[in-house]
DNA sequence: GTCGATGTTATCAA
DNA sequence: TTTGATAACATCGA
C-alpha cells in the first residue's frame, strides 16, 4: 500500500523516466475517477510534454509543460508503471498514455480507489484533498511535531494517520515507528514526555528514511516500482504483520487489536502505554 | 459459495 | 474534538 516511502520511490522513478517525453496518445480502458472528466484528461494529456515530478504527501503531482499538472493518488492498490509498446496489457490497467517514442505509462489499479484529476498549476494548492494536508512527515520539524502532539488528546496511532496533522503515514509505517519509538497504539498523544515525544519524531524520520532507501514495501505484490522491481523494506518490517511472532528486541509474541479503525501491531512488553 | 480481512480517505452521525 | 461507522472495490484465504 503506497505510503510516503512507497510514493517517494515512484516519485523518483517517475522524475528519471519522464521528463521530456511527450504524450502521442491516451486510452481510457476504465473511465473512473478521473477528473475533471476522462475526455478532459485525454484531450489535456495529448501532445503535453512532463517536465518534472514532484510528491506532496501521498500525492504525486507530474507537472506538464502548458503550466497544467496531473495529480495522482495510488490510494491502496493504484501504480504507475512505464513499458515498452509490446508489453501484455495487465488487468485493471485504467489508462495508458503513449509517447512520441513509442514507450508507454500505465496507470493500474485493482481495487479502483485511487484517483487523478488534470488541474492548472496555480490550482493545485486549491485542491480540497491537498489544502487539507499537515505537513511532510518528513519535513515538520521537531518543534512542531512536538507541539502538534501536545495539543492532540488522540490515541498516538490515530494522531500519526491524520493527514492534516502530518503527512505521509499510512497503516505500515505507523506501527513501525511506534514500535521503534516504543510507544504503545492507545498512548494519548498529549500524554507523552517531551523526551519520548522527541524520540517518536526521530524515530519517524529515521524509519521513512530508510524506507526510502530500501525502495518501500511490497506487501502482497500491491505496490511496485516504475520498473516493476519490488520494494525490500517488507523484509526489515519488525511488528507489521508480525502477530504472534517473536518481537525482535524482547521476544514476546506480537499483538494485533483494531485501533483507529485499522489492524495494529505491538509488542506488549515493549510498547507500555502510560 | 460465503465471509472476513485487507487499508485510504471522504462523509456523516454521535 | 474526536471517534466510529459506512462506503467506494477486488482479491485472497479459510
Amino acid at each position: 500500500m503506497p505510503e510516503l516511502p512507497e510514493v517517494e520511490t515512484v516519485a523518483r522513478g517517475l522524475r528519471a523516466a519522464l521528463s521530456g517525453r511527450r504524450v502521442s496518445a491516451a486510452r481510457v480502458l476504465l473511465a473512473h475517477h478521473m477528473r475533471p472528466s476522462p475526455e478532459a484528461l485525454v484531450a489535456g494529456l495529448v501532445g503535453s510534454t512532463f517536465v518534472g515530478v514532484r510528491r506532496r504527501a501521498k500525492h504525486l503531482l507530474l507537472d506538464l509543460d502548458d503550466a497544467r499538472c496531473l495529480v495522482v493518488h495510488l490510494r491502496m492498490t493504484g501504480q504507475l508503471r512505464c513499458h515498452r509498446p509490446g508489453d501484455p496489457l495487465a488487468r485493471h490497467t485504467h489508462l495508458v498514455l503513449t509517447f512520441v517514442d513509442g514507450g508507454e505509462l500505465r496507470w493500474r489499479d485493482v481495487r479502483r480507489f485511487g484517483w487523478m484529476e488534470l488541474v492548472a498549476h496555480a490550482d493545485v494548492d486549491r485542491l480540497p484533498a491537498l489544502a487539507a494536508l499537515g505537513p511532510d512527515a518528513l519535513e515538520i520539524e521537531a518543534p512542531d511535531f512536538v507541539a502538534a502532539l501536545r495539543g492532540s488528546r488522540r490515541a498516538m496511532k490515530a494522531f500519526l494517520l491524520a493527514q492534516d496533522v502530518v503527512s505521509g503515514i499510512g497503516n505500515i509505517y505507523a506501527d513501525e515507528i511506534l514500535f521503534g519509538a516504543r510507544v504503545h497504539p492507545r498512548q494519548v498523544a498529549a500524554g507523552l514526555s517531551a523526551r519520548r515525544a522527541a524520540r517518536v519524531h526521530a524515530v519517524m524520520r529515521d524509519v521513512l528514511t530508510r524506507a526510502i532507501g530500501a525502495q518501500g514495501s511490497s506487501i502482497d505484490g500491491q505496490y511496485v516500482a516504475v520498473d516493476g522491481a519490488p520494494g525490500a523494506f517488507q523484509f526489515q518490517l519488525q511488528v507489521y504483520r508480525r502477530t504472534g511472532q517473536p518481537c525482535v528486541v524482547c521476544g514476546t509474541p506480537i499483538r494485533r487489536a483494531v485501533v483507529a479503525a485499522r489492524g495494529t501491531h505491538w509488542c506488549p512488553r515493549c510498547q507500555v502505554r502510560r
